[in-house]
DNA sequence: CAAATAGGCAACCAATGGGTTGCGTTTCGA
DNA sequence: TCGAAACGCAACCCATTGGTTGCCTATTTG
């Protein structure tokens, strides 16, 4: 396989991940646990203007892309952010990034000569 | 507004973009666009596997989140990489990330006294 | 122990999304 | 000039999604 397949192929990857955070609702979710710390459902639900099996179906979209993680505590379920997993999704976009760079550089290249 | 939903506000802006990057066929796109330059919808159809008008709609939602470009040339329309719409994207990631760091910090600060 | 709190499960609904096929229009080039 | 190439528009289809409501379970706590 070329290294070009190969990279595209790795960057693909990554589309779960920028679906789970193609959503505002989500995308605040997000923010928020990672600004807050972890959270709970209902306390999630306050300041989100749906409902809480709303947060609850989008918290799981978000952890089955692996952004976040739950932990029980008694009856409360705390929601906790995955930073490693945004990191890949960094990543993605780096390398998209830095091909365009040297695209542009190899135009340059091209120009000069 | 407090300063926490200002921030809020910004990185949900970023929502759009993510829901344009999460499709395997997008992103795909994308990073093509990005290291091979500019190219036409019959290129882009060569080497994905679905049909030039799938592509087309595809390439139209990237426009619509501002992360593609079009020029025609004659009877063929160049699809361009825009890269400062993905630096957008990027930086919400870090913003998101930089907080996760804070609260981190804050945490151990209030554990250790 | 009983009430209130935190949450799960399931059914349902309207809207969106990704994909296709069919056909029309413009532009290029032999 | 006329056929082929590149593309647009529109209709259609089915699966997914975001959201709701209703009801049930488990854990606190007064």
């Amino acid at each position: 396989m070329s290294r070009r397949n190969a990279a595209a192929l790795r960057v693909e990857q990554a589309a779960p991940i920028f679906a789970a955070l193609g959503d505002q609702t989500r995308l605040a979710l997000v923010s928020r646990l990672g600004s807050s710390g972890p959270l709970s459902i209902t306390r999630l639900t306050e300041g989100s203007n749906v409902t809480r099996q709303a947060v609850t179906k989008h918290l799981q979209v978000l952890a089955g892309a692996g952004l976040v993680r739950d932990e029980w505590h008694g009856r409360e379920r705390l929601w906790v952010f995955e930073a490693a997993r945004l990191a890949e999704a960094r990543r993605c976009l780096d390398v998209i990034s830095s091909q365009w760079d040297d695209a542009l550089s190899r135009l340059k290249d091209f120009v000069e000569k």
